[in-house]
RNA sequence: GCGCUCAUAGCUCAGCUGGAUAGAGCAUCGCUUUCCUAAAGCGAAGGUCGCAGGUUCGAAUCCUGCUGGGCGCGCCA
């Protein structure tokens, strides 16, 4: 049984296909979408036209013909042709009322996934060694968001924080500070960060590099970065590797202090992941180190499958449509990153069984992603081991950009931290939070100082949270704090907000039993009712289409609709008690709905702001 | 050089496999409230949808070319 209208109107229109055109047309859609304006009705048809052009007939005749045999008896009051070759409908209040009462469930209209198979989701991508920036809070709050959207609805996730705890850079930094005696046990993680920085200029590549950049014709920048690196590769990168080679074949004291690095580098991770309301903890890494030993076997497979080629002495996939080939095992016999990657991928699809693969990571790595994906489609990882295809999905999220449209960065031109950044936002949302419980007349008024620092706290996580989830995830944004805590716009206090005004509201009734029957009436109450039952809909467009800012909007749109509505109707004033429970219902409904809307977004909801 | 990506109101952004008059928030201006938290509401103004072609009943949306910005381009991740 499906709660959205707009399937129910689907499938009656599919189902007239099928008896007027012949059962080859019952999966055309009939693109059944919410009325721009309610002089045409709730819902408008548009596939008509399309369909009329198709079978070359008159649109306007089709639609007509469609009319007649559609069967939306008592579920729909009219179905009108207009223009062109539209339908408009219009629901009947007891249709509205009965989708209403099947909504008000715990489900709340949000169908479970057919699909069992569970779903591997990689956000976040620590570096150890290495403190969380801006780039980091993108992918965690986006992969946990749509982590919590596959949860809703029923999905078994895997979050997958794919730490950089392996390899050359961790190597050097940890050769570097043991060589130099610090105490690995009191290290903060500011010297650990800047231990990685310098060590960063030295760890990386020699001449092969440069040579292969020239003879591609790399972009001008990628070439001085390699020869800046190039001066620098010293002593310090002989020791360096020697080091990652004992570290491989498990010396102790390496290990050990490879240990440390990571657990000072985690501790400061998990501060912030905690403050930011993420789940994500020790349980979910999974990091390059865990793969180390099934890396050969990776190669393995794809030299069986012919797949790999050698060149310059490295081994490489080709791909058919493009030159850019994908190394997996360098000239030395190491092996990088795609390599680490696709056992990720083999771990993922063949023993978790995943059959979908979510990437959370920026932009910028767009091609490698492309030939990951498709190198494990060649070597035949996109099938689980029952049979089922397997989707590769990344996230290309964009940066956060700073007020001069570059990529944010302090005063000083440094990396802005992410604890930083969450230490204003939320300082910037217990100054709202104090200010406004001055007002006498506020919820908030007369509250204790560490009531009114939690639900600051909540403000202004929530509103970095919703500000960045609330954009087109490919496109870069621009960082303002000072519109993010806005209670005004399309911002998270904004809703939140919205939803503690409905609280107060309920709980100023007396009531605890919200179970009268509906009774929708006015526009506004109707126009509600509407925007609530397109809740279900919406959460799976969000789990098909990886778009947060789907559900943000939505979000806006219902606490306008509900805005509108409070403005008309009232609720606790009015005299009929059975509008009064009608009102109290719709109200309750929409608080839950909300608050569960919200939890998806990771955002926190304040009983009172 | 090759490739990817973006371009919509003064600002920040939506626009759902092509659909009716391109929307919202902020900012600006005007009006309204003895009323459940003014989270205001209503109205006005504001647009060559980067440019030029093409496809068709219909294009911000699809195709081609161009301009401009961002990003990437084998032994780093």
């Amino acid at each position: 049984m499906t709660k959205d209208p707009k399937q129910i109107i689907s499938d009656a229109v599919q189902a007239a296909f099928s008896s007027t055109l012949g059962a080859e047309y019952k999966d055309v859609n009939p693109v059944v979408r919410l009325s721009q304006n309610p002089k045409f009705g709730d819902y408008q048809i548009n596939g008509i036209m399309g369909l009329a052009k198709k079978t070359s007939q008159n649109p306007r005749e089709l639609a007509e013909k469609i009319v007649g045999v559609i069967d939306l008896e008592g579920f729909a009051e009219s179905l009108e042709v207009a223009g062109p070759g539209f339908i408009n409908v219009t629901l009947t209040p007891s249709a509205l009322i009965e989708l209403c009462v099947e909504m008000d469930s715990p489900s709340l209209g949000v169908l479970q996934s057919e699909d069992l198979h569970p779903i591997a989701i990689d956000l976040c991508g620590v570096n150890v060694a290495k403190q969380l920036h801006v780039g980091h809070l993108r992918s965690t709050i986006i992969g946990d968001s749509l982590s919590r959207v596959f949860e809703r609805v029923g999905r078994t996730v895997y979050r997958e924080n794919h730490l950089g705890d392996w390899g050359l850079p961790i190597a050097m930094v940890l050769d570097r500070l043991m060589r130099s005696g610090v105490n690995l046990d009191t290290l903060s993680i500011t010297d650990l960060n800047t231990a990685y920085q310098e060590a960063k200029l030295v760890a990386k590549d020699d001449c092969g590099g440069i040579k292969t950049a020239e003879r591609i014709s790399a972009g001008p920048h990628r070439i001085l970065e390699l020869q800046e690196q190039n001066a620098d590769a010293t002593a310090a990168q002989e020791s360096a590797k020697s080091a990652l080679v004992k570290l491989q074949q498990g010396d102790k004291d390496l290990l050990l202090g490879w240990e440390k690095l990571i657990n000072c580098t985690m501790k400061d991770v998990y501060a912030s992941l905690d403050l930011l309301h993420v789940k994500l903890g020790p349980e979910h890494n999974r990091g390059e180190s865990f793969y180390r030993d099934r890396l050969e076997s990776v190669v393995d497979s794809f030299v069986k499958s012919n797949l790999a080629e050698e060149d310059d002495g490295a081994l490489v996939v080709r791909f058919k449509d493009r030159k850019r080939p994908l190394l997996i095992r360098k000239s030395d016999g190491g092996f990088m990153y795609a390599t680490t990657d696709l056992a990720a991928v083999y771990f993922r699809t063949q023993e978790l069984g995943c059959d979908r693969l979510i990437y959370v990571v920026d932009a910028r790595q767009r091609d490698h992603f492309k030939d990951l994906f498709d190198a494990s489609t060649l070597v035949g990882w996109n099938k689980t081991p029952d049979g089922t295809s397997v989707k590769f999905e990344h996230i290309p999220f964009g940066s956060v950009l700073g007020e001069d449209k570059k990529p944010l960065k302090t005063r000083s031109g440094s990396n802005v931290t992410l604890s930083s950044l969450l230490d204003e936002a939320v300082a910037r949302g217990r100054d709202e939070v104090k200010r406004r419980s001055k007002d006498e007349s506020s919820q908030t008024h007369g509250m204790g100082e560490e009531e009114l620092s939690t639900i600051g706290r909540q403000i202004g996580i929530g509103a970095i949270k919703y500000a960045d989830l609330s954009n087109d995830l490919v496109t870069d944004y621009v960082f303002d704090m000072d519109r993010m805590v806005s209670f005004e716009g399309n911002t998270g206090p904004y809703i939140q907000y919205a939803c503690a005004r409905i609280t107060s509201l309920l709980e100023k009734s007396g009531e605890t039993d919200f179970s009268s029957n509906f009774i929708i009436n006015t526009p506004q109450e109707r126009q509600l009712v509407i925007t609530l039952l397109q809740y279900g809909a919406v959460v799976q467009n969000v789990a098909q289409n990886l778009e947060p800012h789907i559900l943000c909007m939505w979000l806006h749109e219902l606490t306008g609709a509900f805005s509108s509505f409070y403005q008309a109707c009232p609720v606790l004033k009015v005299d009929d008690g059975a509008i009064r429970g009608s009102r109290l219902r719709l109200s309750e409904l929409t608080r839950r709905v909300i608050v569960d809307g919200l939890d998806l977004l990771g955002i926190e909801v304040p009983q009172k702001m």
